[in-house]
DNA sequence: CTCCCGATAT
DNA sequence: ATATCAGGAG
């Protein structure tokens, strides 16, 4: 585990690194975003946005949503993985949105968490991002940052880690924060190729360290 | 824990 | 061929 003065350097590095981090997911509204985020569980954004430029055309609002059938929207987000899901849930949350909120999207977590497929950490990346209330959302991105570099233990939950990551960064880096990680994991510290060689924050890396001397052989 | 699931990188 | 992608629900 690093030490919290040692998060902080690799959080500094990581805003060099990143200086223009931020949220990838075309949207002009906080409705268009919490379609977004819903749609991008387990799928790239760059796939959502590919899908939500034509459908953020025909569907403007929750009544737009509910007007086709469960196979027409189904159709227009096909292209996108657990697209039946997807669907199904959109339509609901949309309908939730109309009896339970106006037809507005809430500005709370606890609340956004109750529509159907919004769940923690689509909830953060709402409240964080639309709203500009302090959250930190952890995707598999986060977490695997957080796990490689040693910012928790290895075995902590999403919720555990969630909280470590809380616990020592300053509220009002919070959002920031959550970007610098999401691009730092998703261009540099990648999943299936991490950039261990070029890596500036190495020498305090245990997972790091630990590939490289495995490549050494 | 399993299931949902197409697109892409490796 | 397999792993992974801004996860959530049952």
């Amino acid at each position: 585990m690093l030490t919290q003065k040692q998060i902080r350097y690799c959080l500094d590095v990581m805003g060099n690194m990143f200086p223009d981090a931020h949220c990838e997911l075309n949207h002009e509204n906080p409705f268009e975003l919490v379609i977004a985020v819903a749609l991008s569980a387990q799928c790239t954004d760059a796939l959502v946005n590919r899908v939500t430029k034509d459908l953020f055309r025909k569907y403007q609002t929750p009544e737009d949503y509910l007007a086709v059938s469960l196979e027409e929207l189904q159709h227009d987000i096909r292209s996108i993985g657990l697209y039946r899901n997807k669907a199904k849930n959109i339509q609901k949350l949309c309908q939730l949105l109309i009896d339970e909120y106006g037809g507005e999207v809430p500005r709370d977590r606890d609340e956004l968490t109750k529509l159907p497929g919004v769940g923690r950490k689509t909830a953060n990346v709402v409240v964080s991002v639309a709203f500009d209330i302090p959250a930190i959302a952890v995707d598999t991105h986060v977490e695997r940052v957080s796990k490689r570099l040693g910012f928790c233990r290895w075995k902590d939950s999403v919720l555990e880690v969630e909280k470590a990551l809380m616990k020592k960064v300053p509220m009002e880096e919070w959002g920031l924060t959550h970007h610098r990680m999401i691009f730092f994991g998703r261009y540099h510290c990648k999943a299936q190729r991490p950039q261990c060689e070029i890596c500036p924050l190495l020498e305090l890396c245990r997972e790091g360290k630990k590939r490289m001397k495995v490549k050494q052989k």
